[in-house]
RNA sequence: GGCCCGUUGGUCAAGCGGUUAAGACAUCACCCUUUCACGGUGGUAACAUGGGUUCGAUUCCCGUACGGGUCACCA
């Protein structure tokens, strides 16, 4: 059979470069031996995840603690899946949480010297090494149909076998020259698939870069590598991309492991040098009773619009991800709390070898620790951001008046002082947290643990003798003044030596004023509260505490 | 089901043949604070399982169980 006749009738484009010229086209990087090339490959299904977040910080590590490069590729073989604005949410969503390329698709860069970095835009490349295995024989065009391919699954299936395209049941591997170009008048649509020359019996040791030595089986499936419109399949475009930008390290969700030998072929096959490949685990979730791996279909709540919405300071979302990517970054941050997590000596072989479930009051930890570490005018500045995006109209209005937010947030965030707090976690909860300043948005929840009549005696005569004027100290004394008369501890010793012969202590009795005023149990200093709410409100609240009797 | 990967406290995890088996989050207790927090100290709590190899296995090998992934003209 005349193969380049058969290639030539195959793929015609007369506009197509001949493979080998691609090598001169895309030289070989100008980068420091030692510098890692990686990539994110996101296809553009328009929802961004936090796996693609987990992934793409470990590529940018790597990249940027080796002086390498991080670029973007964008996967848009498959159009049924494409989407609107995807590749602008994503570059927008990782910016957002300070991840930054520096080349590829939609990157204003000098550096974009081996685009394009859409793969549709590729086709010429693809469809010119296609058209060169096919003229050597080791690929060949299959005209079987969708429902065919389900009729010998489904036959594979019922005998147990491995199913795919292999062996005998690889129908169109030996097709004659006579029945393929009858095909071909025909106008049969057809693909170009892979002529494997492996088997399944043999064995070989591969060393991933996170999970060590691995077992591959050589892969003996004659995959398709140019779907019927044209296009590549994953396996091929990767082979081909990855090669000619030159990208060192392929890092990936290890859902990928299952068709490394397909990739490894493909690279023999084509003449390349194969990338070295970290096959990462997945970020896990759980699912009842069981672990089961975060899934953009089932779970829209880890899209990393979820971390926004609920005002995860950003910077925290990385660095939670980051104890996870490395554990040993935990220690690093523990010793450096103020450093730059970019100062981290991040190791790629360090990451876990199996999936670590996402830890939510990790995150909530670690994002209290990093807002706690703001200036008032900074937490006013994230918070507001939030607000004006995801807020009510209320809280909006709240935000306007900034003085007022500053003196607040200097209270809540302990500022100034060596107390620090660590009251507000997210946006989102710290916004609700300061509701009680505004009388609009008080919420009381008048849940106390004394008896109604001494609830009352003690807000009406509290209300009676606060003065805003009081210092802190005043202020306590006449708490405990005005408990010590309704019968109160006034004096903790005494309390602890005998409780029973008190109402309570003074902090029950603080306990009182403090639900009354603020709406529950929890709250920064309240005399502070006091002074900010003003004498007029804060006693109003007092009054408005008292229960019915 | 075949193939591949994994299994240390509730969670994330150090560990790489000999350790009192780190640390962090969560949780509990106490201290500090005559209020809420913050902070400090301490506690509870783990090597899936059965066989080997070895003077000695959490660490190495094999089996079992359990969990995960994958078997497309999707990536």
């Amino acid at each position: 059979m005349d193969l380049n006749k058969l290639a030539n009738a195959l793929i015609p484009d007369g506009d197509l470069i001949a493979p080998e010229e691609y090598e001169n086209i895309f030289p070989a990087r100008d980068v420091a031996k030692g510098a890692e090339v990686t990539r994110l490959a996101p296809s553009p299904t328009g929802f961004i995840h936090l796996g693609n977040l987990y992934s793409a910080l470990a590529d940018e590590r790597a990249a940027h603690t080796s002086g390498g490069v991080f670029y973007l590729r964008i996967e848009d073989t498959d159009e049924k899946r494409k989407v609107e604005g995807a590749v602008e949410s994503v570059i927008r969503s990782l910016k957002y949480f300070g991840i930054k390329f520096d080349e590829g698709a939609e990157i204003d860069s000098p550096l974009n010297k081996y685009g394009p970095y859409y793969q549709r835009q590729r086709a010429k490349i693809y469809r010119s090494f296609a058209k060169k295995l096919l003229s050597q024989g080791r690929a060949y065009p299959c005209f079987c149909t969708a429902e065919e391919l389900d009729e010998t699954r489904a036959k594979q299936t019922e005998n147990k076998e491995t199913t795919g395209y292999y062996g005998v049941y690889a129908k169109c591997r030996n097709l004659s020259e006579e029945e393929i170009y009858k095909n071909l008048q025909a106008g049969k649509p057809f693909v170009i698939r892979l002529k494997s020359q492996g088997s399944i019996e043999n064995k070989r040791v591969f060393r991933d870069a996170i999970k060590g030595e691995i077992t591959v089986t050589e892969n003996d499936q004659d995959v398709v590598i140019l779907k019927s419109d044209g296009i590549p399949t994953y396996h091929f475009a990767h082979a081909i991309d990855d090669h000619f930008m030159h990208t060192t390290l392929v890092i990936r969700g290890e859902e990928w492991l299952s068709s490394l030998p397909v990739h490894l072929e493909l690279h023999e096959v084509l003449g390349f040098k194969p990338p070295r490949y970290a096959h990462t685990c997945s970020l896990m979730k759980m699912d009842g009773d069981t672990k089961r791996k975060l899934s953009k279909r089932k779970d829209p709540e880890l899209s990393l619009d979820y971390y926004r919405k609920a005002g995860y300071y950003p910077l925290a979302v990385v660095k939670y991800l980051m104890t996870v990517l490395n554990s040993n970054f935990e220690e690093w941050y523990l010793k450096n709390p103020d450093g730059d997590y970019r100062d981290f000596k991040f190791k790629i072989d360090k990451m876990g070898k199996s999936g670590a479930l996402f830890d939510l009051d990790k995150l909530n930890d670690v994002s209290r620790n990093e807002i706690s570490k703001l200036t008032p005018e900074e937490c006013y500045a994230f918070l507001k951001e939030w607000v004006d995006e995801f807020g009510t109209d209320t809280d909006r209005e709240h935000f306007s008046d900034k003085e007022y937010i500053l003196k607040i947030l200097a209270l809540v965030m302990g500022a100034g002082g060596k107390k620090k707090r660590k009251d507000i976690e997210r946006a989102e909860q710290g916004v609700r947290i300061i509701d009680y300043f505004f009388d609009d948005s008080f919420k009381p929840e008048r849940v106390y643990r004394s008896d109604a009549q001494t609830v009352n005696a003690l807000l009406e005569s509290f209300a009676e003798v606060y003065d805003p004027a009081d210092d802190n100290q005043i202020w306590f004394s006449k708490v405990k003044e005005v408990a010590g008369k309704l019968g109160f501890a006034v004096d903790n010793a005494a309390y602890k030596a005998d409780p029973e012969a008190f109402k309570g202590n003074v902090s029950d009795a603080a306990e009182i004023l403090r639900i009354a005023v603020t709406g529950g149990p929890n709250s920064p200093d309240l005399c502070t509260i006091m002074g900010i709410l003003g004498k007029d409100r804060a006693v109003r609240r007092l009054l408005d505490g008292r229960l019915n009797a």
